[in-house]
RNA sequence: GGGCGUAUAGCUCAGUCGGUUAGAGCGCAUCCCUGAUAAGGAUGAGGCCCGUGGUUCAAGUCCACGUACGCCCA
């Protein structure tokens, strides 16, 4: 009692609402059964000893912004006839959530969920392993929001939901991190440093920013196992990875072959996309226009010899020319200046050819020309067959050169392909440090670029080249030394993916993407156009590829620790499987005996990351059982740019080891902009810090915002405004409405659960009841419909749209009610209807504002509920409890109140003037029941409510208007024809034909055509006299015609206001009784003062009420408006 | 260069099965309420629905082409 008596002297609920909640200090012992006995004894204790007292004060104390005041979640022992704490009418969100979070954390709220749903039906999820390097922004939250949000509604819904999380935490991003950091630049500078020392640092590197994530996931809410993370660079998950490649190895899928990388030669390295991105210089280079005479095919004719016109700007690659590329769609022509023929696409003749070349009218499509030979350019390697004919290709355009594409693989990743496709030799003539080998005729030991000039002369003096011309274009250099980048071909490793390719499209067409335009959009595109996996990288951090092979290329794929230490006749059950360490496992060819070593590479880390439906758990070597158990998923979620990396590395691996994808369903995000609509970076100086944030608006204003702001297919900009607006329209309207319920529910008579039962059954509660009981459950239908198809933004419209009718319909309309207390039978309705709309609410609301909601829930929940609202089960949807005709007839009156009020403001007269009667003209009035007319009258402060027809034919005036919709169903094409006739018939006479016969007739083309009342938009107005207002086809009419009468009705509303300002400001309670005294200069406002002297007495809670003036001390106010003075005072005992 | 997406009020975004008066919030203006009050509410102004063509009785909505922007890939 202390404590409340303390609180008591600064009880202004704004006052100290505005300050956080206090930390609870009892957060107590780690044992929550122990804690709930104590905790719940504790509390009941004083309220008993506080209901004995003045209801004042039992309403006093509930608003009493202390953090004990808030209930606990081991509050167990709460008996149902127990108040229900008060929420202050303030909340500090962030303050709120960190409370919550712990609640959540000491009572092991997210492993009892898992607890509880242990043997039910599972709903796999698996988590996208976020890079573990450099620290976590707010798009992160963004995935990590829809990670969660279905997985909480699933639990609810009882499937078990098992969610480990993961880190990805290899890669080259890491490792130039930690060049960075170390000063490193370059493979060299890395060796010297020491692989084993530069490894442990990436290492050191991830694990920090690992931190920073985890940090992260738990204040935002994220429920995933962190204790138990998978990480891609633990030795059970390289064994695993290891498994993976041995399987696709045994399948002959894995295999050796070049790869053509961007290369610098000076630096003797191959590029990242990254660093190439960085290189681009504007240079001149030569274009030259060869040619290649014909060897077969129809136009190989010694007599009139032929060549292929090939335009290329690297003319050192003819040297090792192979092929030619034509598009197989693309027309070719024949054309001649008298001297010689040269075969072009047709549409760059003119473009490459100019004046005085003319068509020989032989034209052929490219997939004509396929395996035709030629001549080729230089004879100055050695070349193994087959070689130097037509080939085919998709990716040759007509843009410019001759659409004739010359074909170098070593030097060209298109034409590796297509050397691919063709079985074609790859050649490759230019040594690492980018000379030609020496003892080549021409060009033996001349770097690369340089040769150009000797080959382009060269050609001319063979009478091969057609024209020469400088070209200017953006060409890679390498951006630590300026050295022009070659395209070369290096040995790589890669994974056969086009082998599987329609097994990939098959397992793709099983799977459900969303949006689903990915599916045969960007993803779908992908995979048919499917090229062979790079699997391997010349780095340091990554995981080890498993092959060793000896000096006659015999391979040795490993499939675990084990497996090396038999091969190396030793335990290597505890070696750290990363670089440098496998690379020192040296052992005995199994094939021929010869010492076998490891190849270099490690692997890409998308591998890593896909291969994680097995690798998370160490299967198959270990927990075998729960892989099985947890495959495939149900759902994954990531951004749209994971397209081509997780979501197709975790398709593949599974497609590739096992025979069937990973997933089912796949939600694939938008990007988060800046506010400015750019991309955060750091340079712009538009970072939203996520943990600031959500300091600042809480984490459910975050979620709310990822998951229901605009469409989370399309890219959003996130912004303190739009989170603010999400704060104020979302969070605080419901969190307003149930401290309402709160305060209301300790106000005079108690309500506590108990009170449940009093009410009567919903179909017998009064229609605004019924009405949110209905709109509740068509909103948890909707809810539920919406994430089922892993649609949060309808469920968070279908959730703002429910939160803004209970706040400002259906709380307005019902305050007088609560006010009239719980133990009167309306009120117990009302009671009853709100606390189960509120606690429905916060059951459909919490996968998406999980701390809110668990914070409403520990107030409001029933004593046998659970204490989490994440531990109840998803509310079933009451259909019997849906009425649709009751949900239109609501909107109608809801349509009425807002024209009346338009039309308020037109008239000039503010509310609180009662006027007499207002008219109405609205299809469906005549069926409004009496007490949603009440509605009307009520909120319009009007008397009476007519249909317009009352006032008699000739005094309203019609609009008819054509509905086409309705019209267009049974006229089609002659639905403009009817809609005229339409127009052009006397409203008057429609109007009065439908309201008798149900039927209008009107003449289409001199035939009589019939139309039903449905089809016709009917607006009615009064002629005169009237205010009025209209919105499509109703009308609302205001009789302004004010009567002494309602003169003083209107006083007597404005002499309760008056009186209610003055208890405000006066500093009394809204339950204090009062003695008052009035006087009256005013005649008018003297009648209303005795005429209405009960009801405004009632109204302000004066237990006497007279005219004159008070003896002693009394707050008094005068208003020269009214010519009144009005003195107050508290009354003396209760 | 290719693929995918987006384009609606000053700003951020809805817009269902194609139906003739295109909505909400923010901002702005004018008010109301004053027992949810550092809140809440109403009313109003504000639209070439990116452009062009097509399909249709009827197009913001469907189709084609183009433009701008974004993402992914070359």
């Amino acid at each position: 009692m202390e404590a409340r008596g303390h609180a008591r002297r600064e009880d202004h609920p704004g006052a100290a609402g505005r300050t956080a909640p206090a930390r609870r200090s009892a957060c107590g012992p780690v044992e929550p059964a122990a804690t709930a006995i104590e905790r719940g004894a504790h509390q009941a204790s004083p309220k008993e000893g506080g209901t004995a007292g003045p209801a004042a004060s039992s309403l006093r104390q509930v608003i009493i912004p202390d953090g004990k005041e808030v209930p606990s979640l081991s509050d167990e022992q709460r008996p149902a006839s127990r108040s229900l704490p008060a929420l202050p009418a303030q909340v500090d969100l962030p303050g709120m959530e960190r409370d919550v979070l712990e609640r959540w954390a000491e009572h092991k709220v997210f492993e009892r969920s898992l607890e509880q749903t242990r043997g039910g039906p599972s709903w796999v999820f698996y988590e996208g392993p976020p890079t573990a390097n450099g620290q976590p922004g707010v798009h992160h939250v963004e995935a990590r929001v829809f990670k969660d949000v279905f997985p909480r509604f699933k639990t609810m819904k009882g499937f078990h939901v098992d969610r480990k999380a993961g880190w990805d935490c290899h890669g080259l991003p890491v490792e130039v991190a930690v060049e960075k950091e170390l000063g490193l630049s370059g493979k060299k500078d890395i060796e010297e440093f020491g692989v084993a020392e530069f490894n442990a640092r990436c290492r050191e590197s991830v694990l920090r920013n690992v931190d920073a994530f985890t940090e992260l996931t738990r204040r935002m809410g994220y429920w995933v196992n962190m204790d138990e993370a998978y990480r891609t660079m633990d030795p059970e998950y390289v064994e695993s990875a290891w498994w993976a490649l041995k399987t696709i190895w045994e399948k002959g899928l894995l295999v050796r072959d070049y790869r053509i990388s961007p290369y610098c030669p000076r630096c003797g390295t191959t590029l990242s996309d990254h660093e190439l991105a960085q290189g681009y210089e504007t240079v001149v280079d030569p274009s030259v226009y060869v040619r290649f005479p014909i060897t077969s095919g129809p136009l190989a004719a010694p007599e009139r010899p032929t060549s292929l016109l090939v335009w290329t700007t690297t003319p050192w690659t003819l040297v090792s020319n192979t092929a030619v590329a034509v598009h197989p769609d693309v027309g070719y022509v024949v054309a001649t200046d008298g001297t010689e023929r040269l075969v072009l696409a047709e549409t760059l003749v003119t473009t490459v050819l100019g004046e005085g070349w003319e068509l020989t009218g032989e034209r052929f499509e490219g997939a004509e020309m396929e395996r035709w030979t030629y001549q080729r350019p230089f004879e100055l390697v050695g070349f193994e067959e087959p070689a130097h004919f037509i080939v085919l290709a998709d990716y040759v355009t007509v843009d410019d050169g001759t659409g004739l594409v010359h074909q170098s693989p070593a030097f060209g990743a298109d034409d590796m392909a297509v050397a691919r496709a063709y079985g074609l030799p790859v050649v490759n003539p230019v040594r690492a440090d980018g000379t030609f080998e020496s003892g080549l005729d021409l060009v033996g030991g001349v770097f690369f670029k340089t040769a150009d000039t000797t080959l382009t002369a060269d050609l001319d003096d063979r009478g091969l080249l057609f024209r020469s011309q400088s070209y200017e274009h953006s060409y890679p250099h390498c951006w630590r030394c300026h050295t022009p980048l070659l395209y070369y071909a290096l040995p790589s490793w890669y994974i056969k993916t086009t082998a599987m390719k329609e097994q990939l499209l098959r397992q793709n067409a099983r799977t459900n993407w969303f949006p689903e335009n990915v599916k045969e959009g960007r993803y779908g595109e992908w995979l048919r156009n499917n090229i062979d996996w790079a699997l391997s990288r010349s780095r340091y951090w990554g995981t080890p590829l498993p092959v060793w092979h000896c000096a006659d290329e015999h391979f040795t794929v490993v499939g675990s620790l084990a497996e090396l230490g038999e091969l190396a006749g030793r335990d290597l059950s505890a070696l750290d499987p990363h670089r440098p360490y496998v690379d020192d496992v040296v052992f005995g060819c199994p094939d021929c005996g010869a010492e076998a070593r490891r190849v270099p590479e490690v692997i890409d880390a998308w591998f890593d990351s896909g291969s994680m439906p097995f690798a998370q758990w160490g299967a198959p070597h270990r927990n075998e059982e729960k892989f099985q158990a947890n495959f495939p998923a149900q759902y994954i979620c990531e951004a749209i740019d994971q397209t081509r990396g997780w979501f197709y590395s975790l398709m593949a691996v599974s497609t590739l080891v096992f025979g069937r994808n990973s997933y089912e369903n796949v939600v694939c995000l938008g990007h988060i902009l800046a506010e400015d609509g750019r991309k955060m970076s750091k340079h712009l100086g538009n970072v939203l810090e996520p943990m600031e944030v959500m300091e600042r608006h809480g984490a459910d204003a975050l979620r709310w915002f990822m998951a229901a702001s605009g469409s989370p297919w399309a890219p959003r900009r996130v912004g303190h405004a739009a989170l603010e607006e999400i704060v104020r329209k979302v969070l605080l309207t419901y969190y307003s409405t149930v401290s309402f319920f709160t305060l209301y529910a300790n106000a005079g008579e108690t309500w506590h659960h108990g009170r449940l039962a009093d009410a009567p059954a919903p179909a017998d509660r009064p229609l605004l009841d019924r009405w949110l009981l209905s709109e509740l459950n068509r909103v948890v239908k909707g809810v539920d419909e919406a994430l089922e198809a892993f649609d949060t933004t309808s469920a968070g419209r279908l959730l703002t749209a429910f939160v803004d009718d209970l706040s400002n319909w259906y709380v307005r309309r019902s305050r007088r009610r609560f006010w009239a207390g719980a133990q009167t039978s309306e009120g117990a309705s009302a009671f009853a209807t709100l606390f189960e709309a509120l606690e429905t609410l916060t059951q459909v609301m919490a996968p998406l504002v999980p701390f809110l909601t668990d914070h409403v829930w520990a107030a409001l929940r029933r004593p046998e509920a659970p204490e989490s609202v994440h531990l109840s089960a998803w509310p079933a949807v009451r259909e019997d409890l849906i009425d649709t005709e009751l949900s239109e007839q609501m909107a109608l009156t809801r349509r009425l109140v807002e024209l009346g009020r338009a039309a308020r403001v037109d008239s000039g007269v503010r509310t609180r003037q009662p006027l007499s009667r207002a008219l109405v003209g609205a299809a469906g009035f005549d069926r409004l029941p009496e007490q949603l007319r009440a509605q009307v009258t009520e909120e319009l402060n009007v008397m009476q409510l007519d249909p317009l027809s009352a006032v008699g034919g000739d005094l309203v005036d019609y609009v008819v208007k054509p509905n086409f919709r309705a019209l267009g169903k049974r006229f089609a094409e002659r639905t403009p024809l009817v809609a005229n006739a339409v127009r052009e018939a006397d409203p008057a006479s429609l109007v009065d034909q439908v309201r008798s016969t149900g039927w209008a007739h009107v003449r289409v083309e001199g035939e009589p055509v019939e139309i039903s009342a449905e089809e016709l938009l009917i607006t009615e107005q009064p002629r005169e006299g009237w205010t009025v207002a209209s919105e499509a086809a109703e009308t609302v009419a205001l009789d302004l015609d004010i009567t002494p009468e309602l003169q003083r009705a209107g006083l007597a509303r404005e002499m309760i206001r008056l009186v209610q300002d003055a208890r405000k400001s006066s500093g009394l309670d809204v339950s204090d009784r009062i003695d008052l005294w009035w006087s009256a200069t005013d005649t008018a406002t003297g009648q209303a003062l005795t005429e209405h002297a009960d009801s405004i007495a009632g109204e302000v809670l004066a237990r006497t009420f007279a005219e004159g003036r008070p003896e002693g001390a009394a707050y008094t106010v005068a208003s020269e408006e009214f010519g009144v003075t009005v003195a107050l005072r508290k009354a003396r005992s209760a």
